[in-house]
DNA sequence: CGAATTCTTGAGTTTGATCAAGAAGTGTGG
DNA sequence: CCACACTTCTTGATCAAACTCAAGAATTCG
């Protein structure tokens, strides 16, 4: 057990597209991961998926769940996770640790850009505004080497968190290579041009990442 | 000054188009709306706009204020609003009142069903779905009459909340009308079927609306 | 090494966007 | 109460971004 660990927390551990939570699940616990990533998501009856959130090292699935009690949408590991099991059963409402309201707002935030995103961004702005956001976080984990981080998503994920389709990431993800303003094979990023990436998002001078 | 009102609070006055708080601004007081309709949108620099949030009467503008201390994207009246002012510097993060917990809560989980909608669902199905839930919205408010309330957005407004075009919608709308699954004009919404509308939207069995 | 994903490419289609103009509706001031 | 201005709604014609279907190549994993 690591030091800076509670007694009472647990290590756990899942395997890709093994379940984190259940959809309309009472979670027991939440969970700080440590190492790999996560996502959130729905399913429509028809087979339709949309990725809500992605969850990087460092960062709480899901800080909703001590506010509201239930989870609306499953949540699945997408590589192996190794994460640090909080029990929801004993604390106060976002008072467990002083962080834990920060990181609700700031994954707010997060959803506010992406409902802009899929709502109103182009193929090539929504890929640029994720892989962005995405970077930026890994960055702030410490997990980037310069321009470049690991990124262990499949077009398919992709797709299902910007709103298109598998073939379309395809397409527009080797026009932007062909553009010289990203590379992505094996699961690795690299940004050679952070700036003319940012243009190509559409964000906003004051917006994060 | 109403009775219910504590009296360091003053009731607040708001036109159509008027600023309830602006972009990236550190809010000093966040409003229970009492009468009216406001929205949370974001502008692209070429003047694409999603609207991120609807308030209606009941609801709390903006719930996440007291948790981040401020607002990224601007929120403005699309109606007359009278609303309580209720300060933020002197509160406790989510403490004031036990419901703003399971309001932000709430608020939250609709965040997730608009990504979903404007991720994966068809002009129709989002129609289907936003009509739906800002009628159960003013029905749970005591708003709704039978099967009809009111709902003061523009068809451009609409558009602006799902993710597509004032034309689309325009058409779209008529087709819906065609079908006989609603009614709407003048502001005034009335939904025959419930259950057919719901079956439009691409709701899931747990999905609230 | 073989099975199963994942990625890539092509051809054809569709949904929804764009552009433009006129009709209907709403609100305001005289 | 009417006239004028402005916004909102409606319609038509055309266009483009992204989707669908399909099949083969490249990777990944056990």
């Amino acid at each position: 057990m690591l030091s800076q660990i509670a007694p009472s927390d647990d290590l756990a551990f899942f395997r890709p597209h093994q379940f984190l939570a259940r959809e309309n699940e009472r979670p027991e616990a939440y969970y700080d991961i440590l190492e790999g990533w996560a996502c959130r998501h729905r399913l429509l009856s028809d087979g339709r998926r949309q990725i809500t959130a992605l969850y990087l090292p460092g960062d709480l699935c899901d800080p909703i769940w001590p506010l509201s009690g239930v989870c609306h949408d499953a949540v699945v590991a997408l590589t192996n996770v190794r994460a640090v099991r909080r029990p929801l059963g004993d604390m106060q409402p976002l008072d467990r640790s002083r962080g834990a309201g920060l990181r609700l707002a700031e994954s707010i935030e997060r959803q506010s850009g992406w409902l802009v995103s899929l709502g109103r961004k182009t193929a090539v702005e929504r890929l640029a505004h994720l892989l962005l956001e995405l970077f930026e976080r890994m960055r702030r984990a410490g997990l980037a080497y310069g321009q470049q981080c690991a990124l262990p998503l499949t077009q398919t994920d992709i797709a299902d968190a910007t709103g298109l389709t598998a073939v379309h990431v395809n397409r527009t993800l080797q026009a932007m290579r062909a553009k010289g303003v990203l590379e992505f094979h094996s699961k690795w990023l690299r940004i050679p041009d952070l700036g003319a990436l940012r243009d190509l998002a559409a964000l906003g001078p004051h917006d994060p990442v």
